[in-house]
DNA sequence: TTTGCTTTTGGTATCGATAACATATCCCGA
DNA sequence: TCGGGATATGTTATCGATACCAAAAGCAAA
């Protein structure tokens, strides 16, 4: 059926042919309005044949409601972020919106343009990951007037709302089993920039972890740039061999380079955890499948996204308490300890 | 700076603040008009202190333009698709366009929903993984009246532009591979539904292949429906090699399910490639990472979005050549030959 | 048949930016 | 000094759907 791909129809189309005012059409695509359950009917069939397409564009101007929640992630390349992206989109599907994705490729002001060209789209709520950005950047959310909810940290002066937790404070969880395990001489593996302010919040956590027991935090690995990835991770795994051989244990800033880390030492011949236990972070699938297993701490990213979703949904439906103040949604992360410590 | 967070400002506000008409604050924020240099420089100031954000809703609406390309994937949580879409949303970001991405989940009907709800959106062009796709969604690509590009695959019947290749013969090209090594008894771990269409044309693909060579193709493992993680993997692999110990190789529908197959072989001391071989499909960076490294099929998901990008370009801005045909383009897929073979 | 209410449908202005056209301003050479 | 083309700014109508208000149609009870 269908004509040919002319000029894109449009309600008034429909209407003609239906023979009926457009506004009957308009009602005939809403749920909630009042046309008889007939018109309806025909009115749907005859712009299906028509191969008519509901604008939004046309609605988001009238209504000045797009439905659109924006979205920045440092990387769409990364299954932690993807779970949490994954989890927050069901959710608001549910409830009939859409995710606006972006990502900045650990660069701050990359974010800044992104949050700029995502705030020219009018989205109800914005969520970004991480708790630094540009000054611009605050600027832009605060006077955005919609929920801002910034993720996967605890940001010390928070724009809006927050879900998160506090990255540094994993690595004293992770300091503490290791020490509990008896190792004194641990290493860091990492990003050698704060690209990667949630890295670079762990690797301080580590230091401050380290201090805490009186320990010497000087064993630093820089991999690279951030993120790191499972070649970078066997690299810079490959230098603490070579270079401090006496190390008893090994934290990397992600599960990923937690895998590097571990296959260099596979390849090398290098017991783990018998000659050096490894620690990640992030709980990915890989952590708990690979041979030993990676002991890794879960930071729950799909919780993430449902709570931040739920908070969304919350803040723009409780049409009464718009007053409500800012929220912080602290995320429960946990360590599990496997075969690798 | 800035106002409180009040109702949203417009150019009117602007306009007024700076003792213009609207039209040159317009023309403040395109590059391409003219306004004097002097005027447009103290109406972005002005517009940057009064808190102002350019409205794309109205603008989209006016112009009938939104600069956004659709894209639909089957999951965000997988690194071969998350590379397609960063290479494609790269190279569209450079020419001012953005993506507006949705997933299906491996689910073809809920494809079809995200079609529909993308389409109102009134994308520039539309990008779609699979060539598979309900006949409704295939009317409404048809009807759209813009670029559409379908991707890794190589479908019979092509709705419009094609940036894939033929999955099947990938398997052909790793049954060859393995039977050069001089394995004949090949067994193949994939969904055990249809729903990861690419997927499962892989195992047509291994099925083909067999046969062609003359050879049995019975040792088909379901290790669940589709995606398979590694974990199934895993699972699937201590299934083979429980039920057919005599198994000299086998391929993954991935390299993720290939990978929870080579754990689980370490996991029991199996050598690898010794005892069995193990082929994945996708190149992830684990396939080259891990020990033993993985022979994996390499399909080039960055080159995929990169020219699907290029001929979205092409077809949007060659205004006189709109008449130009439906195009194939055809991925060089390559297999990396590595240590589990 | 008429009244009074509900249900269904229609007309008009509008959301905010911009294309198209009109007008004002400027600068330079004759 | 003035004409003429380039440059800078203003005015009006418009994109397509919908809020708001008005009116018509349907229906039950009087």
């Amino acid at each position: 059926m269908g004509d040919k791909p002319s000029g894109a129809k449009t309600m008034k189309d429909v209407a003609e042919a239906a023979n009926v005012s457009v506004m009957t059409v308009s009602r005939a695509f809403k749920s909630d309005t009042s046309v008889s359950e007939a018109t309806r009917l025909r009115i749907r069939k005859i712009a299906d044949d028509l191969g008519y397409v509901f604008d939004s564009t046309a609605a988001n101007l009238r209504t000045q409601k797009t439905n659109f929640v924006a979205v920045t992630i440092p990387s769409i390349n990364n299954a932690n972020f993807a779970d949490t992206v994954d989890a927050l989109s069901d959710r608001l599907a549910g409830a009939g919106m859409q995710v606006l994705l972006a990502y900045s490729g650990y660069d701050m002001a990359k974010e800044e343009e992104l949050i700029e060209q995502l705030l020219r789209r009018r989205p109800e709520a914005i969520v970004v990951t991480g708790g630094r950005h540009s000054d611009r950047a605050r600027r832009m959310l605060r006077n955005a007037g919609i929920p801002v909810v910034e993720t996967w940290d605890l940001p010390a002066d928070p724009i809006g709302h927050v879900v998160g937790f506090s990255n540094a404070a994993t690595m004293h969880g992770m300091v503490d089993h290791l020490v509990a395990k008896g190792m004194t001489r641990i290493a860091f593996i990492g990003g050698d920039t704060d690209g990667d302010t949630r890295g670079a919040d762990r690797r301080r956590g580590y230091i401050a972890a380290m201090q805490r027991h009186g320990l010497a935090a000087h064993r630093l690995i820089g991999a690279g740039k951030p993120p790191i990835s499972m070649r970078e991770g066997a690299a810079a795994m490959g230098r603490l061999l070579d270079t401090m051989p006496d190390t008893q244990a090994v934290i990397c800033v992600s599960d990923l380079s937690a895998f590097g880390a571990l296959s260099e030492c596979q390849r090398r011949g290098v017991n783990v955890p018998g000659d050096i236990a490894i620690a990640g972070f992030g709980a990915y699938e890989i952590a708990g499948v690979c041979h030993p297993t990676i002991t890794t701490i879960d930071p729950k990213p799909r919780l993430i996204g449902a709570q931040a979703a739920e908070l969304i949904l919350e803040l723009l439906n409780g049409a009464g308490g718009e007053t409500r103040g800012p929220t912080t949604i602290e995320i429960d992360w946990q360590l599990k300890a496997a075969e690798t410590t």
